[in-house]
This record gives C-alpha cells, sequence and structure tokens, in this order.
DNA sequence: TGTTTTTAGATCGGACACGATCTAATCGGA
DNA sequence: TCCGATTAGATCGTGTCCGATCTAAAAACA
C-alpha cells in the first residue's frame, strides 16, 4: 500500500476542478443510461439525436448539429447508422443539394415514445438544487464555447480563477 | 428553412435534460481546453492523469483508475503513450508483479509546473455560484455511479425526476 | 502442497469526438 | 455569364471509453 504522497500540497487538487466533475459526471451519466439505452438498442448519441429530431422534424445535419454542439464529421456516421436501424431518413434537399435533411420514420417516433420515461433519471439527491445546477451548466457551456471560438488560450487565461 | 415542428410540445425538451448538459458541457470544456493542451502537447485525459499522479506518486494503475474513474482498459494505452513521451515510468510491483507503479518522471512534474495556470479556466459567469455547482456536479456523479454500481435501468427508474 | 478462484493489467473490437482534408453545390462579383 | 470563394457533408486518422476476453500472479482452501 502506498504511502499518499503528495507532490505539490499547495498545488489546486483534481477532486476540486470544475472541469474533471464535469468530465467524470459525463462518465458516470453514460454508465447509468447504458442499461437502459442498451435495451432499446442505441448508444447515448444516438439517442440524443433521436430526441433532437422528435423536437423538429426534417432538419438539415447542420441544423442538428448546432443543437447536439457537433459536427458533420461525428454526426454523418451516426446518422447512417441510424438510418440503418431504420429510424431516420435522410435525403438531399432538392431546393439545395449541398444540405441532407433528416427526418425521423414512423419506427424512430416511436422509439422516441418508448424513450420518453429517461427524461426523469438518476437525478435523485440534487432536490430543489436541480433546476439551479441544470442552468448553470448550460451558462458553463455557453462560457466555455466563447472562450473556444473567440480564440481558444487568449480567453482562457483571462477567464476568472476556478 | 425548415419550420420548427415539434413533434411532441408535451415532452421534455433535450435543452432541459441535465444529462445533455453535461455531455455538451464537457465536449464545451474539450474545446476550450484544446490550445493550451496543444501547446503542453497533451490530450485532455494524459492532463488529468499527470495531475492525479502529481498528487500522489507511485500509484498502482488500478489505485490511479479509481480516481479518474477509468479502467485498465482506457488506462493503459494512456499511460504507454506518457511513457513512450517521457512523462512518467511504469514499472511491475516486485511485492506484486500483477500491479503496475506509475510515476512521474522530471519531465513529467516539471509539465506539471507549466499546466499549473490551468486550473484556473474559463469557469467565468458562475461567479459565486462556482463552488456549488461544482459540488453539485460531483453529488451528481457519485449519485449516477451509485445507479450504475447498483443495478442500472432498476436504480434509475425509481430515481427522481429530472 | 496442489488446485481452484480471484485479482491486476493488457488486448481487442465497436462507437464516439475531432482536426484536416476532400468533393460537390451554391454564391458573388467582375 | 463565368470563375473564384464559400458552404454542406463526407471521409480519414488519432485518441479516448467501454464491454468482453485473455494472461499471469497471488490468494484461498481442501
Amino acid at each position: 500500500m502506498p504511502a499518499p504522497t503528495p507532490e505539490r500540497p499547495d498545488a489546486p487538487r483534481l477532486a476540486d476542478f470544475l472541469c474533471f466533475a464535469i468530465y467524470s459526471a459525463n462518465l458516470a451519466y453514460g454508465r447509468a443510461y447504458k442499461p437502459i439505452l442498451d435495451e432499446l438498442g442505441l448508444t447515448y448519441t444516438q439517442y440524443i439525436a433521436i430526441i433532437a429530431l422528435s423536437e423538429e422534424d426534417n432538419q438539415s445535419v447542420g441544423g442538428l448539429g448546432e443543437k447536439l454542439f457537433l459536427e458533420s464529421n461525428t454526426l454523418t456516421p451516426i446518422l447512417k447508422k441510424l438510418e440503418a436501424l431504420g429510424y431516420i431518413r435522410r435525403q438531399r434537399d432538392p431546393a439545395d443539394e449541398r444540405q441532407v435533411r433528416v427526418s425521423l420514420t414512423p419506427e424512430g417516433r416511436n422509439l422516441r415514445e418508448k424513450a420518453l420515461p429517461m427524461n426523469l433519471a438518476a437525478a435523485a439527491g440534487l432536490g430543489e438544487d436541480f433546476p439551479v445546477v441544470q442552468k448553470a451548466v448550460v451558462r458553463l457551456r455557453s462560457n466555455l464555447l466563447k472562450a473556444a471560438r473567440g480564440q481558444g488560450a487568449k480567453a482562457v487565461e483571462t477567464a476568472e480563477a476556478e
């Protein structure tokens, strides 16, 4: 058993990093959702793509990507997979052949119904803080993306301390 | 331009899902950190591994994995990469040949010093809410992992609504 | 002691996430 | 109208993450 040997007692601890809390909470979400998603035969990313499509049908790949914060290099293979599974349809927009319109099939809509209970999930323990945390994380995301789009390193360095 | 056509106006919106907020905030963190990590020549996972090792040296792969919420299948390739980069040393524990002990090299320690400013970063906008959000996300992670370890689907279904 | 079981890492295949690059379609200015 | 610039997706290579499986070492126990 190795003795705890803090190399830098003055340095901030990983456990206090917000980035690490988010990172590891995301891993935890994946593990908590896995059993239910396995029953549906979906991955998490496929799942949120279905949700987003159920909110607005016939979106372009780019439009969907804006909602999911993903780009075509990530989305295209996922959408092809969902199409192969029969849950969505992909077709070039006749008005602009560059765009691909994506829409749910009846099977896809059906799947979204089955997945409805999933939106409630595993937030137990947050209690009344839930909406506060949700909003704060969204705000955090917004700030991070602003920093990233802006110029990255520069913006981050001038950001407030954690 | 496609008209917004909510398929299920009564269904919860993706934008309100806590899981999605966490998921997308994690993506955003990755993008915000990328420029700095690129300068260091590290990926995010490599970075947190270095941080964890700087807090306690000579850990086993399993022990490190507990802190990072990762297992050997993920950790081993990352540690091998860090070893190849010269930042860590991996060696079998003579007292228990099954275990691999990981420790920072001087170069690795040096790198951690250079990465020190990174712990402050891009939380701007949360202000005084910061510690509240950080703790809430950690609590959330803990609950999710409990649900996942427990039995997954069963536990999640009985969890409180988002 | 010898055999069975458990444990720690490692390996492998599948699925993201992303930077870089490519192609095809559209747009815009001369 | 024509051609360079822009735009939307698609493709490819790298690096996680994870389930499943493998190997070797240690522990358990008859």
